[in-house]
DNA sequence: GTAACTGCAAAACTTTTGCAACCAG
DNA sequence: CTGGTTGCAAAAGTTTTGCAGTTAC
């Protein structure tokens, strides 16, 4: 659905100040394409694999720790063990399925976000992240 | 501080339906000693030794785990490659600080709970559980 | 006595490191 | 050219597993 041509990539990553390089620009457009995604390292390793990619899964690791950052992608920690990085990187909070151990984003209600900036935090800290996962299970 | 007698402590345990086993009753007094406490297995493996406990690694996790399932601890997410386990259980949040590696509890603003209670979830999901986290960096 | 629990070593996983070869600008 | 990137293999680190032996009740 979305074209999302090597040249478009190729920009994206110029502008977030990282070289356009073939391993760089193949995993941005498996990322990039679509809808949002949650993905592991070693998903993302085995779906370009599965696409005829040649990547390293070190340079994966690599890759999408240079996503982060400079705000491409965001980690999402829900299980111990492993990261998942998500495309969406603005305010939203996460849907962790313990069952299916499936994510999910789930947009931000504005006023939970206010509260949270409204807290009164020990002095000298600045807020540089805020996680919130809803932990859930089918009824 | 808090004595925490190894009465008390097989008391509390059986409280959970868990059988006071020796290793059981280290790990709780070192844990419910005193204020409540943000530890590592492996903090908690180390610290066990230190004090002349005999105790497995192997069964300072399991020992962790069962807590958890129980309980009388939760565990908390906060970086890639390994688990905190917080002796606090009831509904707080929590402040990481980038740099340190340190976890700090935070009590939860109860309004902020709420807004998330009341959140339209998809249908017939039950939320078992809500992780806040705070990122932080001294200014 | 019996089921629950523990400990040891090994295995399983994800993630990181070191370094030589490679490539984008 | 030249520094930034990549890939490979090995290492590191945490957590899990299998199973024999031990313990709580």
């Amino acid at each position: 659905m979305n074209e999302l041509s090597p040249n478009t990539v190729r920009q994206k990553l110029r502008d977030a100040g990282l070289r356009p390089t073939r391993q760089r620009i193949a995993l941005a457009r498996l990322l990039f394409a679509g809808a949002p995604r949650h993905v592991t390292a070693d998903e993302l390793f085995a779906e370009a694999r599965a696409q005829g990619v040649a990547v390293a899964q070190t340079t994966v690791y690599n890759v999408l720790h240079q996503f982060q950052e400079v705000g491409l992608v965001r980690e999402v920690l829900v299980e111990s063990g492993r990261s998942w990085f998500d495309t969406k990187t603005g305010p939203h909070m996460h849907l962790y399925d313990e069952v299916s151990g499936q994510v999910q984003d789930l947009d931000q209600d504005p006023f939970a976000l206010d509260l949270l900036n409204g807290l009164e935090l020990p002095d000298g800290l600045e807020v540089t992240g805020v996680d919130i996962v809803l932990r859930v299970r089918k009824k």
